[in-house]
DNA sequence: TGAACATATATACATATTTGAATATATACT
DNA sequence: AGTATATATTCAAATATGTATATATGTTCA
């Protein structure tokens, strides 16, 4: 609450870091590139130039928007060799996007 | 399907419409202004100017946004007199608002 | 070490988005 | 009609975003 006296019913207010993090998290949905993407690694992990072949992408566009997801930790990656292969880190992300998809299809 | 020949399992792909709905859904969670409008909304209908004053935002600023979500079916309003009552209008888009917002909190 | 490969980063640019100020529209009331 | 109130729209400015090109970094293996 940041007023000292309420009167009523006082609504709550959401906190700037939820605000914060709800939003990014939004934000990283709310890019066709990055769903493609999403829904590509929620089938399976894929290296970078796997995504890029698969979605007809540059090199550097996935990586780039692997990056805003990494740093969102909604995915993760592991190495073999010179290769990372990426996949989802965060189910709860993960869920709401194939609701929303499900939601969008069925009309 | 974009090639003619397929080899082994053939991962499902987005169609445009499917990606260009859930891509606007999130984009329209992934600005902070928009989320605030839509929590208030979510506790109790708001005329604009209630919402702006709430949130310290100007009229013009929540007329805006509710336009944008208005497009997008996310809130309906009801006329009183001159004044605008709005309220959510997708009860899928604002389980997955509270989903994520509660997830947000725990950490 | 150096070549080959996979990925990441930097820069630049175009486009999209958000906001704010001013103005317009709509409704109610006298 | 005219006035007051609530909301919407128009337009400009600032900011954010997405992508392409070029370059850099890092890893493996001969």
């Amino acid at each position: 609450m940041t007023k000292g006296t309420n009167e009523g019913f006082q609504f709550e207010q959401l906190d700037e870091e939820t605000l914060f993090i709800v939003s990014q998290t939004f934000k990283a949905l709310g890019d066709p590139t990055r769903i493609r993407i999403l829904y590509l690694l929620s089938q399976n992990e894929h290296s970078v130039n796997d995504i890029a072949e698969k979605l007809s992408l540059l090199q550097s566009t996935v990586s780039h928007q692997l990056r805003f997801l990494k740093n969102l930790r909604l995915v993760k990656y592991r190495r073999e060799g010179t290769t990372l292969y990426y996949s989802p880190d965060d189910n709860h992300v993960m869920d709401v996007l194939q609701q929303t998809i499900n939601h969008a299809q069925h009309h």
